[in-house]
DNA sequence: CACAGTTTTTGAATAGTGTTCATAATGATA
DNA sequence: TATCATTATGAACACTATTCAAAAACTGTG
């Protein structure tokens, strides 16, 4: 096993994918921007879904770590969810194939959504759920809105720009400063 | 041509479709399920894309006419906005297997179908935007934050959460309640 | 170095599905 | 009924994910 091929073949996967859409994509063109023959592919991965599987776990995983770093960092609840938003928008506009991935790809497939919302995925929008608890607790967040909700509400909200933005060809705006408007919105309508 | 034909076909596809998801789903089943053979489906659709464009097209134009004229009734910015959240999640608890098209295709279709114009949708998001620019004219919501920016994150919220309903097997909350809850915390938001 | 055994890689063969098209069935007209 | 036009069919074709028999590249040993 080599694992630089393995890690090739992951990056071309990204590329590709978010050139073409998971379907589209071609495991032959993959397997030729990682410069290997068609079937090494199936060396290194179970099959085509399993590449992007994969690629969820290994990048994304990182980016929870560093973002929960980063939120123990903030002392308040208000604190933690404008950071989650402004931080979530960095990562998309540093990487953007990747994000298109996130944010379009996995989608598509009811199977991701779901097998995956139970761990990786969920983890990362439990820093928002856990965020507003926690201002709930301390009595400066609304009663009457669970949670839960507000977790999917701002992410879907942050999601949303997020796509939008990547997707449009000319950036007519910049992602910080939707990222601000956002906060400012959520914040608002979070408070008591 | 026979009408009733066309609409068997775009009924099983969405059927299909939202079953298996556009890319697994399989042209033949569409046809079988429609009680056609698998050619007569590229009498009535140029191809597997243009089945699923028709879908947007013909499915979501009554809906937004629906949305309009509600929308329409209502006096205050803050009313249509109410009225925009609450009547889209009645949409979504009504026609699953639509709503679940619309929110796990979507993204995908806006993409790869750049050049089909997708001014459907874009109307869509409008009622929400035009809203919120008339609540801001009206010096009741804040400035600062760019109307298709709020539309996209009432959007975003709402989907998020319609689709996460649409696809848990066990409804563990009721898409009303949600939102109400949205409502809130948007409305809050939006206010100066 | 030679060489046998082992692991890794290859790419042509296989299998599944979107799309086409020659043919059949149906409908319309006189 | 006979003839032409329209519509429907499903087997054949094209394209791509996946497999697998054979080749190549390693590894260790005498």
């Amino acid at each position: 096993m080599d694992a630089t091929k393995r890690e090739r073949l992951l990056k071309a996967a990204i590329r590709m994918f978010a050139r073409d859409g998971f379907f589209k994509a071609k495991v032959e063109d993959i397997a030729k921007v990682a410069g290997v023959a068609t079937g090494t592919t199936y060396l290194y991965f179970k099959n085509k879904d399993d590449l992007l599987i994969s690629i969820f776990e290994e990048e994304m995983t990182p980016l929870i770590e560093s973002m929960k770093a980063e939120l123990a960092k903030q002392t308040s609840p208000q604190e933690k969810i404008v950071t989650f938003i402004k931080r979530h928008c960095q990562v998309v506009e540093k990487n953007p194939d990747l994000a298109l991935l996130l944010e379009v790809e996995l989608r598509q497939s009811n199977k991701f959504l779901h097998e995956y919302k139970g761990t990786t995925f969920k983890e990362y929008l439990d820093l928002l759920g856990d965020a507003f608890a926690e201002g709930q607790k301390a009595g400066i967040f609304r009663e009457g809105v669970h949670p839960s909700i507000f977790k999917q509400l701002v992410f879907g909200a942050v999601d949303q720009i997020s796509a939008n933005w990547t997707l449009s060809k000319t950036k007519k705006f910049k992602l910080s400063n939707a990222a601000e408007q956002i906060s400012q919105v959520v914040l608002d309508g979070a408070k008591k």
